[in-house]
RNA sequence: GGCCCCUUGGUCAAGCGGUUAAGACGCCGCCCUCUCAAGGCGGAAUCAUGGGUUCGAUUCCCGUAGGGGUCACCA
């Protein structure tokens, strides 16, 4: 018996894996250009960090005109999750960040590693013939065995060197074994020394140094399927991909890693290691979680309304610090022209700032128009906030206007970072919405009969709809000085005892009248907007309802 | 515990042997024809620690401490 037989009666119906090398030849790319990926598992929902991922790894290919490909690694058949796959590629949809090969499109598939069965066990049928490969009887109370022994001498755990067993057994033995319907699986034959040093340069995190890898490693499980590791190098290896950007939980499997392409007789790619996004938690930092962090769930930015703009920005930001820069000097450009630079990324995890992102979403949406923005509510709001959806498409023209407030000019109103603020944010400006207002808090100027007669005194005496800003405000200032206070606020800083207040406390008074809060974009779009008659209709409800003691 | 990596303000970070140690978010103050949001101007705030090397270390080397990752028939 020799290893070839051995292999045989392993897998008897494998192909040669010449057959897989040429019918996924060589890519026609231009020199220099990038073929990359992005490999979830699909296991529940997206994390942001595979979003930054995506978005490193679609920016590397597209600068150089090279690929981008999803490939879905769901060799774990115990922790697949109904639907994944399609949440995946719909969330990469929504960011912009479709790639150029994934599932049904391509011609290095399948792009799902269930899929590929046959051919991993190609290529371990042929690490088994070269002697590289074996299978392993020992079931899970000898390996539990091996590492107490281990742990009890002091010595590294794991299936290696002399504490294996099957590593050096008889080939007949095996074979025995095997007819005999015994459950196995295939190990790697290690050829690593550990006492040997490798070095490995990776594009982000720079020279690393360890030791070589002597596990015999699990390549395929007993259900046939490949692990992790040994999927990656068939894979990348036949679907060409020059370069693997990927968290750097994987650093400490490199050494296995380029010595699976090695063992294999492939040319291993370049790595780049991306540190994770992390979050603070009792001064500590770790990784964002999907189970305890939101955030960490793309989900939910579509959810509270974040643009994936902003996200997306907000991302570049962490990715590479001098994106911010660029983006101030090149505010109509697109992401895409960006020059984004691996080494320029930071080795060690960055904290996750909600602030920093909810300000970048601020700027990104104070470039909307009025009609973005309006598109943008409606389509969150449809899906997130029915009352909200109702509110401002009844009125589609209303709500442009409103919208529109100090809007699309040179300097536009930066106050909306997300659409789940948007509500909040103009309900006064709808009827049936102010009618719910029933707390008008005055601050400076309170007592009843004063808000009555600035307001009586305004609607009859100066209040005309047809004003431009310039004479509606010098009106205001008429008003204020009628009544005793000054028109202008720096001649009441300068002499506060001769009056009673300044046109600012004029002003609130209607703004809150008028809104029902004291802050409030520009009293006269608003006034605008609102129009002739529910500003009248406003003030004289107001003024009914202090006749009324109230 | 073994192996690997990391350490500049509250946060993200420039820096790559000689700098008043950039910038952004946040915070504080002032300014701006009414309140906010912005915007402008200014301010407080950082090189973990101990040794070297050097004329000179935030920058280079070693130790210490702290943090992170990884050691599965999971990816």
């Amino acid at each position: 018996m020799d290893n070839k037989e051995l292999a045989n009666l392993i897998f008897p119906d494998a192909k040669e894996i010449s057959y897989y090398e040429e019918k996924y030849p060589e890519r026609n790319l231009k020199e220099g250009a990038i073929v990359t990926r992005y490999a979830p598992s699909p296991t529940g929902c997206v994390h942001i960090g595979g979003l930054y991922q995506s978005l490193v790894a679609k920016k590397m290919a597209g600068q150089t005109e090279g690929i981008f490909f999803v490939r879905i690694e769901d060799t774990d058949q115990k922790r697949e999750v109904e639907n994944g796959v399609n949440q995946i590629l719909n969330a990469l949809e929504d960011y912009d960040l479709s790639p150029d090969e994934t599932v049904n499109k391509g011609n290095y598939g399948p792009y799902i590693q269930s899929q590929r069965k046959e051919i991993y066990q190609s290529y371990a049928k042929y690490l088994i013939e070269k002697g590289m490969a074996y299978p392993c009887f020992c079931s899970q109370e000898t390996l539990a065995k091996i590492r107490e022994d281990q742990e009890k001498a002091k010595e590294r755990t794991g299936y290696y060197g002399k504490w294996t067993k099957c590593r050096n057994m008889p080939l007949e033995m095996a074979a025995e074994k095997i007819k005999n319907g015994e459950s196995y699986i295939i190990r790697l034959k290690s050829p690593g020394n550990p006492d040997k040093k490798i070095k490995h340069k990776d594009v982000i995190k720079g020279n690393i140094e360890f030791p070589e890898n002597d596990q015999d490693v699990i390549i395929i499980k007993s259900d046939g399927l490949p692990t992790y590791h040994f999927a990656h190098a068939v894979d990348d290896h036949l679907m060409h991909t020059t370069l693997v950007i990927r968290g750097d939980e994987w650093v400490a499997s490199v050494p296995l890693h380029l010595q699976l392409f090695y063992c294999l007789g492939f040319k291993a790619p370049k790595y780049a290691h991306i540190a994770p996004i992390m979050k603070e938690e009792n001064g500590g930092k770790r990784k964002l979680s999907k189970r305890k962090d939101p955030e960490a769930d793309v989900n939910y930015y579509k959810e509270e309304g974040i643009p994936r703009e902003a996200v997306t920005e907000y991302l570049m930001n962490i990715a590479n610090s001098n994106f911010e820069g660029w983006r101030k000097g090149n505010k109509d450009k697109s992401v895409s022209e960006f020059k984004f630079e691996l080494n320029k990324m930071g080795v060690s995890g960055a904290l996750f700032d909600m602030i920093k992102l909810l300000d970048v979403s601020k700027t990104v949406i104070s470039t909307y128009s009025a009609e973005d923005i309006y598109n943008s509510v409606e389509k969150w709001s449809k899906e997130y906030d029915k009352e909200l959806y109702e509110l401002i498409t009844k009125d589609k023209e209303y709500s442009l206007k409103v919208f529109g407030i100090e809007r699309e000019n040179a300097k536009p109103r930066k106050d909306i970072s997300k659409w789940s603020e948007v509500k909040n944010s103009i309900n006064y400006m709808f009827e049936n919405e102010f009618e719910k207002v029933t707390e008008f808090e005055y601050q400076k100027i309170n007592e009843p009969e004063e808000i009555k007669k600035i307001l009586t005194e305004y609607v009859e005496n100066y209040f005309d709809i047809n004003d431009d800003k310039q004479t509606w405000f010098d009106r205001m200032k008429d008003l204020a000085e009628k009544l005793g206070y000054a028109r202008e606020v720096k001649e009441y800083k300068a002499n506060p005892e001769l009056y009673k207040g300044h046109v600012g406390d004029i002003s609130t008074v209607i703004r809150i009248t008028l809104t029902g809060r004291a802050n409030t974009p520009d009293l006269y779009e608003i006034m605008q907007v609102l129009g002739k008659e529910v500003v009248e209709e406003r003030i004289k409800r107001k003024l009914l309802k202090s006749d009324h003691g109230e």
